[in-house]
RNA sequence: GUGGUUGUAGCUCAGUUGGUUAGAGCACCUGGUUGUGGUCCAGGGGGUCGUGGGUUCAAGUCCCAUCUUCCACCCCA
């Protein structure tokens, strides 16, 4: 059997995995720095936990898990032939793979309200998965790394997450993110002033693809959703601008104002702070449909796809049944920060420190000896390793060129019996026979 | 889900208008070196040519289907 992967998945190499984590890693401290906890969820939900939460498009993304056992049992044998897949689905998978954290989230919180105080500030890393077709930037299983506060209308938090983001790409070294946010209420603003709420959805999905498809794109999309020519024209205007300020004359209704008031507040406070990588950007929309407030998105110049997103949700818990919790969110693509990050050489060259020291093995005796040598240097902080068999020195010396390890000790029958090894630095090819115990000062000069 | 693209050794890839036994580099193993890697030399193992069907005297090569890769759309981290 040839072996493989399902398709939109990898496997790591160690090399790879320790550059993740030190993303994980830098992530993670920031979160912890402004005082969120962390807390996990399981890696499926019942199905009707993620149903209907992510529009249409994203219900069709859900990984369904089929019931264990005889799944069949439940369907009417005659109604088979005539069901259709999407309904024969509903019967015989009650479990999906989670879509992303935020909902898993809701779900959380809600389960849990009695032993949580609010506001509730959490993070999250986990694997998150979308039965997508897979291309650049876009994988069937990654990593999303949420930070949210729950239960809490405070645009402090806005603001602290965009300080979160701020700091966590610049800690990475990503110098070029930009961090734009708008409103969902200015464009439901700019909805109402234009009598085209009923048309809410076409225009936040076609407004969002201004920056890939231009001015032209966005008209045509717009106008074959039955928009008319003078509604088209308002919204052309107002994708075109550049700071709240021209928006103002567009939006003259409460929703947009309020918006408009919100987003404001929070750059005003950014500014105070010295934070200038956020600004506003009236073409950012977002599709998933449970935003209502701000909406968050940061990509890096010259890299496609957004690297972290989010916003507020208002009432993202009310279908769990509690009523009036507001919460705001964003989620860090760990996988698309690791390509860009890979793409522009960013990662530090001390994420892949291996072993500092093998001992090699002269057999079944002089093996015996290294390991109270080896107890020493790890007690010492450094990291050693002896090679587990007898093997020609030949191969073992292979085996450290290859794990680029940059001392080998040497320990055969005559340097045991003097108490003594040979250390060689495999770098120059030197080598020198000291007395053991000045083997850790040896290394550490 | 739609359109395009890719698949030959563990990896990267050659392979002529269809023609005998499918090659190279790297990697791996053995030896040159019974205590020495990274260089060198000699030798070796490893392929149902993604899979299934078809055309043909003959298919890695042509046709169909399917899976996979990558890219774009939709949508999204």
């Amino acid at each position: 059997m040839k072996p493989s992967i399902p398709k939109g998945t990898r496997d790591f190499l160690p090399k790879q995995v320790n550059k993740r984590n030190y993303i994980f890693r830098t992530i993670e401290g920031v979160f912890k720095l402004y005082g969120y906890v962390p807390i996990e969820t399981p890696s499926f939900e019942n199905i009707d936990t993620l149903t209907g939460k992510y529009g249409d498009e994203g219900d069709q993304l859900i990984f369904k898990i089929l019931n264990s056992g005889d799944y069949l049992a439940g369907v009417d044998r005659e109604e088979l032939a005539e069901i259709s897949s999407g309904k024969l689905a509903d019967s015989i998978a009650g479990k999906a793979l989670r879509y992303d954290l935020t909902v898993p989230f809701a779900r959380y919180v809600v389960q849990h309200q009695n032993d949580l105080t609010f506001p509730f500030k959490r993070y999250q890393i986990q694997p998150v998965w979308r039965a997508d077709r897979p291309q650049k930037g876009r994988y069937r299983e990654f990593y999303q790394c949420d930070v949210d506060v729950i239960g809490s209308a405070s645009l402090h938090n806005e603001v602290e997450l965009i300080q979160i983001i701020d700091q966590v790409f610049s800690e990475l070294g990503v110098s070029d993110f930009k961090i734009g946010i708008n409103h969902r209420k200015i464009l439901a603003g700019l909805a109402e002033g234009l009598s085209i709420e009923s048309n809410f959805n076409d225009l936040v999905t076609a407004i969002d693809k201004w920056d890939k498809i231009g001015e032209e794109g966005v008209t045509k999309e717009l106008s074959s959703k039955g928009l008319g020519g003078e509604a088209i024209t308002a919204v052309m205007k107002y994708a075109k601008s550049s700071s709240l300020s021209h928006i103002g004359d567009i939006l003259q209704n409460t929703k947009g104002e309020r918006g408009m008031e919100e987003v404001n507040m929070i750059l005003t406070e950014l500014e105070n702070l010295g934070v200038s990588s956020c600004a506003f950007n009236a073409s950012l929309a977002r599709g998933l449909s449970y935003y209502t407030g701000t909406i968050i998105e940061v990509i890096a110049d010259g890299f496609s796809g957004s690297i972290c997103a989010g916003g507020r949700y208002d009432d993202l818990t009310g279908i769990f049944g509690m009523k009036d919790i507001s919460g705001v969110g964003v989620s860090f693509g760990a996988d698309r920060i690791y390509d860009l990050m890979e793409e522009r050489q960013l990662f530090p060259s001390d994420t892949n420190v291996s072993t500092e020291l093998m001992f090699a093995n002269f057999g079944a005796e002089e093996a015996s000896f290294c390991l109270s040598l080896l107890k020493e240097v790890r007690v010492a902080g450094i990291v050693a390793e002896l090679y587990p068999d007898a093997a020609k020195m030949k191969k073992q010396f292979s085996y450290a060129d290859a794990k680029h390890i940059p001392y080998v000790a040497l320990v055969g029958a005559d340097e045991m019996a003097k108490n003594e090894l040979t250390l060689k630095n495999m770098a120059s090819g030197e080598q020198r026979t000291i007395n053991s115990s000045d083997l850790v000062k040896e290394l550490k000069r």
